[in-house]
DNA sequence: ACTATTTTTTATCGTTTGATAAAATATTTT
DNA sequence: AAAATATTTTATCAAACGATAAAAAATAGT
């Protein structure tokens, strides 16, 4: 029977997860340590192991956070009407996500970068069902006529290395235009620009 | 005046950049360790450190020759004459670039996502220059009414961003398909998929 | 206000890590 | 083959790291 977990507990945990967040984000689970993790949310290295065990334990929440979000972009995918209605949802969706956690991008990308140890077994099982889903909604519309003949998983993966590509190397595309997602006329150049591109490649 | 290097000295230095390439591919410079370095090379730490004065130093080497061979498929840009000529070569030249060091691709990313402390400079000044040439071609296209208008700087990220996957998200890219670019089939798959949808959203 | 519980701090431990010194071995030069 | 040089191994160090124990302080429940 697990216990209410009181407001100082809430409040720290979620203190620790972001400051987590990033600290993963930029050097990964191995590069990391305890030390910066706690520094970075004002805390002592003890007291961060008062609420989460191990480095393993707040890393498992930190990623667990992240991948919810992460497939929540993707579960909304088949709601809408048509190819080009759907595409720029997702794509939409996708941009939003790295505007809004490029920490939790980073993060994640980190992970697959080490060979994915925790979340392989994830991505072989709820990712590998959700892309089918997906892959087979676009296999129709070539099959419909209502696009260009293309492999559906290359394009999955355009869109996902297009979208998170802003996230993951925001430093380099920072040094280069001197603007990040956060610009909102360059968020709106950008998103403007892999819809246009896209859907131009799809679309008949 | 510097000693001509050993054969011996060429051999274990090279031995040591290729196990360190593939160590920091996976763990980025603050999460990999000398000894998984020197252990993968089959050689002690401490021969390692005859080698190599300090991690960093050996960390610098191997940048600078993925940055080399980075920069190679950007500076041969301009040399052929159609836009789609130009854009089929440069994807050909990425994608060719991701298959032969996809270790190589996992380092700079590595580096870049940890803000590009040893990159920064070099990013503001030599590729900065590049891009620049390059988006400047492109923006010629546009003006020239031989390719649709687009924001050329976002062309180029969505090409970097899309060849480049293949092989920093390798790992994921496997356990959803099976595949890797060593699969030739997978590889023209890839390469055609994309080719075709960035040449469909560009040309007229 | 007093007690029980939760949270934070201080002190410390065993490993791992990057690095050095010096001895031992191997290779090259003469 | 002997001497000189280059390479490798063994032993060791100080700092950083993940983690624990126990005391002190703060908060919540009565």
């Amino acid at each position: 029977m697990q216990k209410k977990r009181s407001r100082i507990q809430i409040i720290n945990q979620q203190k620790l997860l972001d400051a987590a967040t990033e600290v993963f984000a930029s050097y990964g689970f191995r590069g990391a340590t305890i030390d910066q993790i706690a520094d970075m949310a004002g805390m002592s290295k003890p007291n961060l192991l008062y609420y989460f065990k191990t480095k393993k334990e707040i890393y498992l929440a930190v990623l667990e956070q992240t991948l919810n979000k992460w497939l929540q972009s993707l579960q909304d995918w088949m709601v809408t009407g048509t190819p080009e209605e759907t595409i720029i949802n997702y794509i939409n969706k996708k941009f939003e996500f790295s505007r809004d956690h490029p920490a939790g991008s980073r993060v994640f990308a980190n992970e697959i970068m080490e060979g994915a140890p925790i979340l392989k077994n994830l991505l072989g099982e709820d990712l590998k069902r959700l892309v089918g889903e997906n892959t087979r909604v676009i296999k129709g519309w070539v099959t419909a006529g209502q696009i260009r003949p293309i492999e559906p998983i290359h394009l999955m993966f355009m869109i996902w290395a297009v979208t998170q590509h802003y996230a993951d190397f925001s430093a380099q595309i920072e040094t280069l235009t001197g603007k990040t997602l956060d610009d909102e006329d360059f968020y709106k150049q950008a998103k403007k620009t892999v819809i246009q591109i896209i859907l131009g490649g799809i679309l008949k």
